[in-house]
DNA sequence: TTGCTGACCGACG
DNA sequence: CCGTCGGCCAGCA
């Protein structure tokens, strides 16, 4: 078998996707989290950045559930409204409030200890 | 092809 | 305390 059971992501995007998958609803992560998790900590824009191709994948790509360091919504303009992401969060149980997750270290779920 | 940008993070002064 | 800069990597003109 040739191979590979599965593509080992072609693309750094695609790790940054299977991962954002992986984030159970009520909880959320944040960009270095992620960054860190795949080994290239320094590269936490490139998490964001991924979240902004996110959007071009037809797969559902939970990126409202990603959040930077402080908690902040920072990408919440890129969901096609500025409050899509917190209507997204409180569907699944998380409080925003002032743009920002409310008990965000209760609900931060990390990729690579939580794995 | 080269160069710039980008939803971040951490360090430094 | 707050402002600024560097780093990292991939997509796009």
């Amino acid at each position: 078998m040739a191979g590979r059971l599965k593509k080992k992501s072609d693309s750094f995007f695609e790790n940054v996707y299977d991962v954002v998958r992986m984030i159970p609803a009520g909880r959320v992560t944040s960009y270095g989290a992620i960054a860190e998790y795949l080994g290239t900590r320094g590269s936490a824009r490139m998490v964001g950045w991924a979240m902004n191709a996110a959007h071009t994948q037809v797969n559902d790509v939970p990126a409202h559930r990603v959040v930077n360091r402080n908690g902040f919504l920072t990408g919440r303009h890129h969901f096609g409204g500025p409050v899509i992401m917190k209507q997204l969060l409180e569907s699944e149980g998380v409080s925003v409030e002032n743009d920002r997750v409310v008990r965000f270290e209760e609900l931060f779920w990390n990729p690579g200890k939580e794995l």
